[in-house]
DNA sequence: CTTTACTCCGTAGTGCACTACGGGGTTTAT
DNA sequence: ATAAACCCCGTAGTGCACTACGGAGTAAAG
């Protein structure tokens, strides 16, 4: 866990490649970092943030919503109401997400259920029933 | 809650665009209506169909997933095995989702916690801890 | 019965998030 | 010291999921 790391070297131990890393700098998720020596040195903690991208956009954010949920953090203290306004909002979206998740997850342990017994057909499987009514 | 949908009906019932739902056909992801009039006649089903798909994507899954996951239930009885195995996978997906989508949930209320005390700077805001060490 | 709205089909264009490529310079390993 | 590996930058291309457009036919409303 040393402090400096090549664009390369970022990319691998994040788990995404050179070019991608360059994108997000493009986009402004990572800030464009120190390069005296003319190439790129990144901290340790934009491997994090990289992970955290990704693992943001899995859970169906865009990378503006990713870099919103970045910028949280960064913005200074006489904007916290605003922050707390932001991280409010997104609160909401994920605890949306985690409800619907929780609805096919309950239609698939269903589905399992009917399958175990095999008794049923398949075309009375619940999926669709996951998000009926409401 | 008639049985005949135009493509036009269907579409604002479910809330695309008519583009949309034949892009949708074309995917084979609803099968082609019944269209003797030369006009695609929709069943009220495929605007559950719609919704669910929609609702799939807000939750990170593509639409070949949104696909597998409308599939699970039109295979027949025979291919029961095959269908829970895949609904096994999906429930791991999901599983996962939620897993991820709390520790964000987790630290979002951290972060509105440390905004309403206002004693620290948002840069301490505990948002990149959402998914550290794991 | 005419005008407005809807349908058909196919092709082209858009926005997002990369991914590949090309031509050059630099650093590291042998 | 020379080759392999890595970096620079910019531009172009890809795949996904739409979205727009155009021209022609059909249905519904006034």
């Amino acid at each position: 866990m040393k402090e400096e790391y090549t664009i390369g070297k970022i990319a691998k131990e994040s788990g995404v490649t050179v070019e991608t890393v360059r994108f997000y700098e493009q986009k402004g998720l990572i800030k464009q970092p120190s390069s005296k020596s003319g190439y790129r040195k990144y901290p340790y903690d934009d491997i994090i943030k990289i992970k955290f991208i990704k693992r943001t956009q899995e859970l169906g954010f865009t990378l503006n919503e990713a870099k919103e949920l970045l910028e949280l953090r960064v913005k200074p203290n006489a904007k916290c109401g605003q922050v707390k306004i932001k991280a409010e909002s997104k609160l909401k979206e994920v605890e949306k997400k985690i409800k619907d998740l929780n609805k096919m997850k309950r239609s698939l342990k269903k589905m399992i259920g009917v399958c175990s017994n095999n008794e049923k057909s398949t075309s009375e499987c619940p999926i669709l029933e996951s998000f009926e009514k409401d």
